[in-house]
DNA sequence: ACCTGAACACCGTTCAAGT
DNA sequence: ACCTGAACACCGTTCAAGT
């Protein structure tokens, strides 16, 4: 009789690669936030030493480009296409946010380099959307760019928030913020926050962030129409 | 005759304090940068040890969140009145860009904390102008919410570019990445971004800004009188 | 060619010892 | 009460030594 195949071995059979570098990276990212990926960290993760890593990718901030330049392409590629142009471009904002919610070190990641390859898949997407939707050529690269910046600006909060509350109940959190927005000496001072303080221990985020799109959607549409800034 | 008043020292009479802690990082992160900013430095900067600065704040966050506040407060005291409202909020949102402008790291710091200080002083300044244009209550938290984050978004990545270009040339940088763009491989994929490069590395970053913020005013307005998101 | 892991040059923060 | 600065517990990155 043959010697029978042995059982598989548990994992970790293949060889280090950037892929795999990246693959853990997310997992370690996901499952404990950004300041848990530590080359250490992860190089225990993957069963070898600290130096290793630096065979298959620069440096750090390289690992975390690549991981959530791959995030961002994948949530596009899942975004279903539409034939209606202005719901196109709700989808892809709104996919951009659920991403950002699923994972929140992206947000952070996003500001540490300028023009990094998750960047240019996120406007050449809006801009795809902003040609089908019929905005004129001269108002694309603003138009574009607002939306973009837009939507970092909501990841980058959205990453520190959760950084922060990370344990925490988020609408615990938020309702500690109002109530400081109440003080007395605070509300003196800041009569509107004043007034907002209970919308935004309340607000729906992701509601929130769809009506700004909106805003900005019909901001386009109002200039394009309207002939011109 | 009396003994003469003894030449007033360099510096370094007056006691070390909060005030002083801020304003000395402040100094250095406008002259070296972010990553220039340690304990180290800092306590050689006031001519003392590094543990001492723990006396006046708790620790390095509150320092750049005292300090980005700082600025904020002094941007927004800067500010003329306008008896224009629309005019009255565009001049707001151009002292942020000035601000991160003069000062980069602060687009950073505002992504590190949610609702810091700083932060609240930038939504009530907003805030409050919309209410002077008129917009309905039920829009004014998302309408300042909006304007905020495209702000904050612009600011991330004005403080990354920062950061990387730092003593290059910002469109020599700028070019480069617009070449990039324009690589075979890159453009096949990637034709709205093929066709912006040359406004990427061309386009005037205030203007812009200024363009965008356009955009979102102008959606507010159409939203707003057109009754309804 | 790739991996290993100790070593290096830093950090932010703490804390015993001073004044 | 505040300051001092060495020490602690980390980092990212490098590099001689292995395979």
């Amino acid at each position: 009789m043959p010697s029978p195949t042995p059982a598989r071995r548990s994992r970790r059979t293949d060889a280090l690669s950037a892929d795999a570098i990246i693959e853990a990276a997310i997992t370690v990212l996901d499952a404990e936030g950004e300041e848990a990926l530590t080359f250490r960290a992860l190089s225990t993760a993957l069963e070898t030493g600290p130096g290793a890593i630096y065979n298959h990718l620069a440096n750090k901030q390289e690992i975390l480009a690549a991981a959530a330049h791959r995030l961002v392409v994948h949530a596009l590629a899942d975004v279903p296409s539409d034939p209606d142009a202005e719901n196109g471009i709700r989808a892809v904002m709104l996919a951009f946010f659920d991403l950002f919610g699923a994972h929140p070190w992206v947000g952070t990641q996003l500001s540490r380099e300028p023009w990094q390859a998750a960047l240019l898949e996120m406007f050449e997407a809006i801009g795809t959307h902003l040609e089908a939707l019929g905005v004129e050529e001269r108002y694309q690269f603003t138009a574009a760019s607002s939306l973009l910046n837009f939507v970092l600006g909501v990841a980058g909060q959205h990453a520190s928030a959760t950084r922060l509350a990370r344990d925490l109940d988020r609408s615990a959190f938020l309702r500690d913020i109002a109530d400081g927005w109440k003080d007395e000496a605070t509300a003196a001072s800041h009569p509107f926050s004043r007034r907002m303080a209970d919308q935004l221990a309340e607000h729906d985020d992701r509601q929130q962030y769809s009506d700004g799109v909106d805003f900005i959607l019909a901001g386009i549409a109002a200039v394009t129409a309207g002939g011109g800034l």
